[in-house]
DNA sequence: AATGATAGTGTTATGTTATAACATGTTATG
DNA sequence: CATAACATGTTATAACATAACACTATCATT
């Protein structure tokens, strides 16, 4: 059976963005950034993001798919990682290693190095930036070594889930 | 196919250890802990230890499962992951999350969290500590949240292998 | 030593995530 | 309009992980 991904009331960090803001920027501002690098935006790409931005919850690949075959998409796999990398290529999607899923990323403007904050039991994942997460993870200096990316993920419990308790 | 898992000659960052010396008080090491902590370090626990620290190396849970077959051990998935999570709890062996693969820790006797520095060329990684990260990683406090885990990989490329070239 | 509880291992089957390889269609450009 | 580059579609399979249950070993107590 499948991993139950959803989320009842929320922790003040998982919802202090304005989503419905959020959702039409964020449609914009993909947009734009494809017209000015000359990329296509195609339906399947865009219906691509528009699912993962829709909720803005962290989605697997295979969901991911379903929703594309409701939608008059071909849903074999090959057809959502492509997608996906190629998002991710562009920073507008993230994957979250720690669910294996892909979430869309909050602030696509930024250039940034993301931190994910995931409640172990809802499932929720925030994404934060440096100064917030009270660590600093972007680009560290390693001697011999050339940092590309950094993966930050914070597993724990929201207060929310944990005053319903049961570990 | 396979993806490899394999190096030539190393950057310092990922031999700068004496490796004899971690093996042999790694072993020590972990029979201790056990001992102390009235847990069994049986045949099979052993092996796995090993057959990580023995290359020092993250492995797939499948090559791991092969390589207690060698040995005359069974080899069914949940036998690896099964010990593999045992000691995880424990804190000897790591997730290394970007590549799907464990590794024996490198300082089991810290109680840290770990961050890992992966060539994306020849897979090499090594652990790190807060310092030489440059970054700090350790428990950040999130609002709301409690933070149980972090996880840190920086994924790049080594100098020796950006040396030899190519992308 | 016999009892029962707990922990550890073995086995089968199946679920979940991801990619290889190749075919077809679509778009931008010379 | 040819053709190269990009994008999508399809089939098959690889790679990673867990559920469920059976059996065995170890430990504590009688």
């Amino acid at each position: 059976m499948k991993k139950k991904r959803e989320g009842k009331t929320t922790s003040k960090i998982f919802d202090d963005h304005d989503h419905g803001m959020c959702f039409d920027d964020a449609i914009e501002q993909i947009e734009n950034y494809f017209l000015k690098k000359n990329l296509q935006f195609t339906p399947l790409r865009r219906k691509v993001f528009e699912i993962l931005i829709r909720d803005h919850k962290p989605l697997g690949a295979y969901e991911i798919l379903e929703a594309l075959g409701r939608d008059g998409f071909s849903s074999s796999p090959p057809i959502a990682y492509r997608v996906l990398d190629f998002l991710m290529e562009h920073g507008f999607v993230h994957k979250i290693q720690g669910l294996n899923a892909f979430i869309a990323c909050s602030n696509p403007n930024h250039s940034h190095s993301p931190a994910f904050v995931i409640c172990r039991k809802c499932e929720k994942v925030a994404e934060i930036d440096e100064k917030r997460s009270g660590i600093s993870f972007a680009r560290p200096t390693i001697e011999n070594f050339e940092v590309e990316k950094t993966t930050v993920e914070m597993t724990g419990v929201c207060t929310t889930c944990s005053s319903v308790a049961t570990i």
